[in-house]
DNA sequence: GCCTGAACCCTAGCAGTGCTAGCGTTTAGG
DNA sequence: CCTAAACGCTAGCACTGCTAGGGTTCAGGC
């Protein structure tokens, strides 16, 4: 028993070594760069081993978004926790979606644009990721009205979505984004 | 002369022949099955000519994205000129935007998901594109009070953007589809 | 009408990708 | 100590985007 529940446990180990050298990988070079060969010298594995712990890269590549939804769950929270009143909370956790994807922007990706195997608009959608929503949602609801807060919660966060992703993209201006989500931000608090 | 320019000709011809390809490729299976073997065999020419012409399998994603621009701006053109009043302008700008995203997926991915080596915020980007972003600026102009019309534009771009990405990634739920899309409306004409 | 040179396109190949079959070693358990 | 299973490796498959090099064809000058 005790011998392999050490293997298990080193098996584990190796999981989230493999997890958290992708992510590094992807977010030091970006996604094409996190080849299964390059991933199996950095971890000083083989190939294979990689394929005994996830289906494919692309479940490599959940995994990482999942701790990046953690991540963002957590910098949402400080940035709404952190706020003296409704308004301030709203546009400071907008601040924050915003700063996060500008830090990481392979683990923004791989969360939001990629088409990746995991369950999102689900009850199974990973805690992470609800957490993360659930900040969003009560940053919103002093502004929610007489709306459904899921819907509109769902709103807000597109828009944020759009206005990082376009411009991440190259489809607009730099220069622009402050005065954007300003824009942005009075549609839904006014 | 006659014979070069017919050369010139058949040339122009040979590219638009490959960018259809592309996008036929593109839209019946996905950019993943847009394989340099599979177009060349599809123009029926040896791969290498597609080089004669593209710099590279990313400057054919390209020009089928310039292609797309252009029948954006045209839906959008009809669905605005349609429209008896502003209200019913920018609600049906907004639907035909939704509804070429949902059509054309593959098409709308390579134009504003995809990194493609093309021009966008400035004066260089393809004139599809800018008018295109016109036709969202005429059905926002009503709308957009002291605000600067770009800036609105941008930002309201970005919103029918992020619902239609996030939704299309598995991100929202797509029965509240039509909610979220009132909502949105609703921030942005009230 | 013929020859020359350039334009043109194809075959073959490179280095890389994700993924896997199958073998050999190591190691736990009787 | 022996056996059997768990484990990780080497090697390889079918594919990717892209390119070097060699023919072949054909236009232009004599």
């Amino acid at each position: 028993m005790s011998i392999q529940s050490r293997r298990e446990r080193e098996r584990a180990q190796r999981e989230k070594l493999i997890i958290t050298a992708a992510r590094e990988l992807a977010e030091a070079e970006g996604w094409e760069a996190v080849t299964t060969r390059r991933l199996a010298e950095r971890v000083e594995y083989s190939q294979p081993v990689l394929y005994s712990h996830f289906k494919g890269k692309e479940a490599i590549m959940a995994a990482v978004a999942v701790e990046g939804c953690a991540d963002l769950a957590v910098d949402l929270r400080a940035a709404r926790t952190a706020a003296p009143d409704a308004r301030r909370a709203i546009a400071g956790v907008s601040a924050a979606y915003m700063a996060f994807a500008d830090r990481h922007p392979a683990l923004y990706d791989v969360m939001f644009n990629q088409i990746v195997p995991l369950p999102f608009a689900t009850p199974e959608a990973p805690p992470a990721l609800q957490a993360a929503f659930g900040e969003l949602a009560e940053a919103v609801r002093p502004y929610s009205g007489g709306d459904s807060l899921g819907a509109l919660t769902e709103t807000f966060w597109a828009g944020l979505h759009g206005l990082v992703t376009l411009m991440r993209g190259g489809r607009l201006p730099r220069e622009h984004h402050e005065l954007r989500l300003g824009l942005f931000l009075a549609r839904f608090t006014d």
